[in-house]
DNA sequence: CATGATTGTCAGTATTGCTGATGATTTCCT
DNA sequence: AGGAAATCATCAGCAATACTGACAATCATG
């Protein structure tokens, strides 16, 4: 996953004390994304876990590696986190060395925020696992299926 | 959405102060889930609220009044909620006169939980705008489309 | 009967998202 | 030019939340 958020995410159960979701719950697209939800950022974050940092500061240096510096307002609506939010975030990043604030020249108010070479480093291998995750977990599906449910994701998100 | 688990969401953003997604993370499944579950969690919470409870609590009883009773265990297990949140998530469920903890007629360590006729009357009132909710949010796709996407976050979901 | 597993509970901890305020700047308006 | 309003980052504090690790009561197993 890219990005997300910070907030407190119930674990995916382990596979021992886990049973098939109940099928009356599953006609609901809300609980069905919910759960899925629940397992991808499970996974994804103990990747993150293991680079050192969590699943929302990944989604900001993948933003940043590819959109390059910007404030902290722009970093929280292109992500969709609120603003005080964003200001520990980027303190954590910053005290992993992971990105850095710089002052804007033109504008004083703001801070842009950038990714460090150990920035780049850390999300290239996050890209790595990432990558082969989701062709993992896509694999049951052939391409028209996989755009399919991108489009209908970008749709329902908005 | 039928239910969910107890946790903090951040809130979609307001018409006003939401821009697109950036497209270089919208490649990615897991954040478009993840900003999927953002917008309908928000939407559906909303609608719980009016109602007088919230997300979690619609799961729950969603799964009692198409399940029938069951023990506290049986509710986590089957919505992958913990243990110890599926215990504070009934008491308000009681508190509120939706649900109650009977004795297990059989194994006195068992609380069964009934959803009681309030519980049913405000989980129809629920469903009804539950179920409108989806029919527009998935307008936009035909039967097949909305049966691969369910397919596939099924898979997702683990 | 003794050991271990299961169920519900609770206290305590660590996180999290957000509200509302502040200070510093910039922009807008006249 | 000058003042009002908007913008940006920040912070304190609040209300939820998830989970760890304990506990007592009860049941299952051998």
């Amino acid at each position: 996953m890219g990005a997300d958020f910070p907030f407190s995410m119930p674990r995916f159960p382990e596979d021992a004390e886990r049973e098939p979701l109940p099928e009356s719950l599953t006609r609901y697209m809300g609980f069905l994304i919910a759960k899925a939800h629940q397992r991808l950022w499970t996974l994804f974050n103990d990747e993150c876990k293991r680079l050192g940092f969590d699943v929302p500061c990944g989604g900001v240096l993948h933003l940043l590696d590819e959109c390059g510096s910007m404030s902290q307002q722009q970093l929280g609506r292109k992500l969709r986190i609120d603003r005080t939010s964003m200001v520990k975030l980027v303190d954590v990043l910053e005290e992993k060395k992971l990105a850095k604030r710089r002052d804007h020249p033109e504008d004083r108010r703001i801070y842009l925020v950038e990714i460090t070479p150990a920035g780049k480093k850390a999300l290239a291998e996050l890209q790595v696992v990432g990558e082969a995750m989701e062709k993992q977990l896509l694999s049951p599906f052939s391409e028209d299926e996989v755009k399919t449910i991108r489009r209908a994701l970008l749709t329902l998100a908005g």
